[in-house]
DNA sequence: CTGAAAGCGCTTACAG
DNA sequence: CTGAAAGCGCTTACAG
């Protein structure tokens, strides 16, 4: 990399010291009018920029954030990251990105990096492996180390951290009300995510929406083969008219399920599932989906971060709830 | 943030100099044994880390490099990004992301921040608006500071750079050689991107495979209205029987045309499209896509940054070109 | 209004 | 084998 000019070599030029240099600079109200102009010209003619390094050694800050996503061919996170960079952006701070893959081991790897003190604070999504093992001793640590952290999405968890996320509950409340209203009995629930936080309490919204006379009627395994026994049960034999499915999986494996035995969808059986815009819309029929909003996810839990890095938060914790609805489309026409 | 221990205070403790617990702590042959070990274990205690930022100041390196994405929703970048922070991992590097969002604008305001210079390298894949204004200054400016930089995926460009990418040529080239191979007479080609350099280069590849005799059957428009009005000639009045899509919309559009004009895929018409195996399984028919072997591509760009960062590579600029190949899926099936 | 000095937390040539 | 000193490129309290 080519040298770039310090205040030094400027110094020098100018037949001044460092230090009214770095002062001019940063128009300080100690130097002259006249030596502020010479020395930004100067610097502008040779494009000086301060070296980030030794401005965030002195200031004992790094100017970045750490993220962990878990996974970023899932769009959502993809979209997520979108919002995180787009606030980044404005509040100057820059993104430094690690991807757990889900992985209780990689994530504890990354967790201690970052609590080797690089950046100044983090933003995360808790991977499944880690929920599955109930193992949070890491994400403690981290917490413990004062280093500022935002949970993100994967809120559901009992820990003294600012969260942001969507009210995963409500959602599926809010979507068992609308299939009865649309005069569904048998509404059943479909999804492999069971033992996470987000599919419990997608478990429990629907639960709850249902009255006390309904069933319940639940395919739940995170096997595909098991997941699919489970499914044509509730498709052939329960004769369920409504599903709600909980993720990608689960979603597209009840729409070829029902192709599969000639069950018309929407009229026969309705859908919503928890799948990305781009897919929902393209699937034939297209499927009615949760847009969770990732980007402002996103952007929420950065801005919080960031607020939280320069103390401008009162120290009790931010609990923020993401709007989501659902998209209707084909899967929930009226037939 | 916790207050880290430092070298001062750990030689404090030790009642030696800082140069000696410098020292110690990296091994060096100047000291005693006996001392490494005394030192290492009091560290160890405290959970010593070195500050990276102070290293990086000693080093003239951040150990960082800047990825520029033009749009992360697309899941072949987002997969490509999951190579590049597996590789970086790997070499010791952070990853810092930055997203254009396909803007000429944004991708100048990135690169000036690049330029001034936090980070060691640069991994970029141009804007699409760029390509379209042809004003590549910044890019020529980034390159120009000696900053390593390696191109990723839009690689057609003449620019003394290092380059990773496929062969968008001889994809489509082969790609059209198969369907003849089927039969098919009337093959055509379907885009939004003919602007774009891997856009122009696959219709390049699709004319070369074509014989003399037979004629090109070409729908181009980034326009949704006009580009449907183009491939409604082509599917109804010119009746091609087969069609490469080079990119998401035009594969998407073409599908759902099929479907709407009971045109059946794969009996009537053949399809082999530029989308991601997420979408082209699951679309009815699945359609027949192009894996570009993604995470690949970013791996290898981040091993040869990683390379020219700790000059590792000789002067002379490299190409690495990555396989991908046609998964066929129902769209192609004989009929 | 300007500059010398100290210091952020390290590393490393040099002296002893 | 150990330590004092210089230096990476900045900022800022302090002296003049």
């Amino acid at each position: 990399m080519k040298n770039r000019i310090t205040l030094k070599e400027l110094a020098k030029l100018l037949n001044v010291s460092v230090s009214t240099v770095s002062k001019a600079l940063n128009d300080s109200a100690e130097i002259s009018p006249k030596t502020i102009v010479r020395v930004k010209e100067l610097a502008a003619l040779h494009k000086y920029r301060p070296n980030p390094t030794a401005v965030n050694l002195k200031s004992s800050k790094s100017g970045t954030v750490g993220v962990i996503i878990p996974n970023i061919a899932n769009s959502f996170f993809a979209k997520v990251l979108s919002g995180i960079e787009a606030q980044a952006q404005k509040d100057g701070l820059q993104v430094i990105t690690y991807i757990s893959n889900e992985s209780h081991e990689r994530e504890k790897q990354i967790t201690e990096m970052l609590a080797s003190g690089f950046v100044d604070g983090v933003l995360l999504a808790i991977a499944e492996e880690t929920q599955r093992k109930k193992d949070f001793e890491h994400i403690i640590n981290l917490i413990d180390y004062n280093l500022p952290v935002v949970l993100y999405d994967r809120i559901d968890f009992d820990m003294k951290v600012d969260k942001v996320g969507i009210d995963d509950q409500k959602i599926f409340y809010d979507a068992t009300k609308y299939l009865q209203s649309l005069g569904k009995k048998k509404i059943g629930i479909a999804t492999t995510i069971h033992h996470m936080g987000v599919g419990k309490l997608r478990i429990t919204g629907y639960k709850e929406a249902l009255e006390s006379k309904d069933d319940f009627f639940i395919a739940n395994s995170a096997n595909p083969e098991s997941l699919k026994a489970k499914l044509l049960d509730l498709l052939l034999n329960k004769k369920v008219d409504a599903l709600l499915c909980s993720d990608f999986d689960s979603t597209l494996m009840t729409q070829r399920l029902a192709y599969e035995n000639n069950i018309r969808i929407p009229q026969d059986l309705k859908i919503i599932g928890f799948i990305n815009s781009e897919i929902a819309e393209f699937l034939t029929p297209s499927i009615s989906y949760v847009n969770q909003n990732a980007a402002k996810i996103g952007e929420t839990a950065m801005e919080i971060l960031s607020k939280r890095i320069n103390n401008k938060l009162e120290p009790s914790k931010k609990e923020v709830v993401i709007d989501s609805l659902v998209v209707h489309l084909e899967s929930t026409s009226k037939s």
